[in-house]
DNA sequence: TCGCCAAATTTGTGATCACAAAAATGCATT
DNA sequence: AATGCATTTTTGTGATCACAAATTTGGCGA
């Protein structure tokens, strides 16, 4: 059920990464923020080196980068999963974002050029425009460009470090906000108001609005725990985190290498 | 000059990971923090697992993960060196950790128990007697120490994790701070404040301390910066950054492995 | 004496192998 | 039919090897 494909570009390190380290950190990354890893789910290295052609070497390496990021979990033996996301750790997650995506927006709002806030304005069109079609996974996506377009022109790569690595730990169950929330909420008008802030310099403004959006967004989240705290997330195909019998599900789950590497 | 040995112990990941990786990426980090690399220092695998008596391969996952952390710096071609600290690095850092260490320190003290305040008290009781001493190195491992039992109260795992993080970037240049800095602030008196705050449940007035004393602590290292920008840190040893020629300083500074591991 | 280029060395990368611990399987006994 | 227990398989770990790119070295020529 599961298939990963590789990628050949990335964002935020040397683009001249051409090694098979990143291309399989790459892969893994972006299956993981399109949620087609179940949480609880395990992993296996010769599984994902199977799975992307590759020997065991370049995918430790990626997954050992991945679990210190915190987008999978080692488990006291010794085998990977994905992380099951429970209440507080939502909560947890969104008071640091806020307080750190805050602290982006207003050394944003601060420095921003015509350029910049020209770019922002561009995707929030498109968002505009993909929400129109209600492809949720180009939706998000979107969302994800206008936030970090925001977040570099605060020119602290530090900074947008550690969004990036708490991003990658929310990503998997962002897929939640679909369709309920994200269609209802006053989004768009959000946006203008973020870029409105930015073109008239007023930080405090915006920082305002990128902490109520990081707020309400996670808050929202974390109402959809269950009793127990636990929050799961719904596969685009129902991948059951429980594993069938045997090596008859691993066989079905694997599938036959498709990866533009090379 | 560089002399690393095993560390056996650790402490935020899973207690039971006597890997051959998790102890050097432990060596390299304690060696990191004490300040014995130089920046700009290029660091080979080589170099690294002749010096634990290892192999590559345990070597390159360790690393690796602290260029992950933004411990090490992984030049565009490809060599591993200790980056470089500037002005604005050290300010960037500082108002990152003035955000997420002041908002572990507000959730401390909503919920820090009698045990936790006394932990506190115990090693704010022994910085005052390791200063006595006037050993920098001890004095500093003792500050560590009380910030992080500080935020552990927190009971916020990823938020540590995420602190851990900018305190492993700053580390190699808090020996900076003497003998100037510490021993003339009013560091006693300040975490004194700070335990009180939480003894009182007072989360604004003991997150307004760490608040300022990160503040002031990083302000005064950016402070430090030549008219260029660039902080150099005073070694215990001043092995210059700049190499000598050829591979007899190589040789030099290459030590026989002295490693407790086994 | 100072560049400049080819040879030699260093060094990161990826694959493969060997091994031990953990997990899964199957069989026997009650 | 259920439960231990031994056997087999899976899986992470560390070492070693091969290779290409980058770096260094050394000598040649202006």
């Amino acid at each position: 059920m599961v298939e990963i494909t590789m990628r050949t570009a990335a964002a935020n390190d040397e683009l001249t990464d051409t090694s098979l380290r990143k291309q399989v950190y790459d892969s893994l990354r972006a299956a993981l923020t399109s949620g087609r890893f179940a949480p609880g789910q395990k992993l296996t290295f010769r599984f994902v080196a199977k799975a992307l052609g590759v020997s065991l070497t370049p995918v430790r390496e990626a997954v050992r980068r991945l679990v210190a990021e915190g987008a999978f979990e080692m488990q006291p033996n010794r085998s990977v999963r994905i992380p099951l996301m429970t209440k507080a750790k939502v909560l947890e997650l969104r008071d640091i974002r806020v307080a750190v995506e805050g602290l982006a927006v207003g050394k944003a709002a601060e420095v921003a050029t015509r350029a910049q806030i020209a770019n922002l304005r561009r995707i929030a069109r498109e968002i505009v425009a993909v929400r129109k079609r209600g492809d949720s996974v180009a939706d998000r996506e979107k969302i994800s460009e206008f936030h970090f377009a925001l977040y570099t022109i605060s020119g602290q790569p530090t900074l947008l470090r550690v969004i990036e690595g708490l991003w990658l730990q929310t990503g998997p169950y962002m897929n939640l906000l679909f369709p309920d929330y994200i269609a209802s909420a006053g989004g768009p008008a959000r946006r203008l108001r973020i870029i409105q802030a930015l073109q008239s310099r007023d930080a405090v403004a915006a920082r305002r609005e990128i902490e109520n959006d990081v707020d309400g967004t996670l808050s929202y989240v974390a109402g959809l725990a269950d009793e127990a705290g636990n929050i799961v997330p719904a596969l685009p195909s129902a991948a059951g985190s429980r594993r069938s019998k045997g090596k008859a599900s691993a066989a079905l789950e694997l599938r036959p290498k498709r990866l533009d590497l090379k």
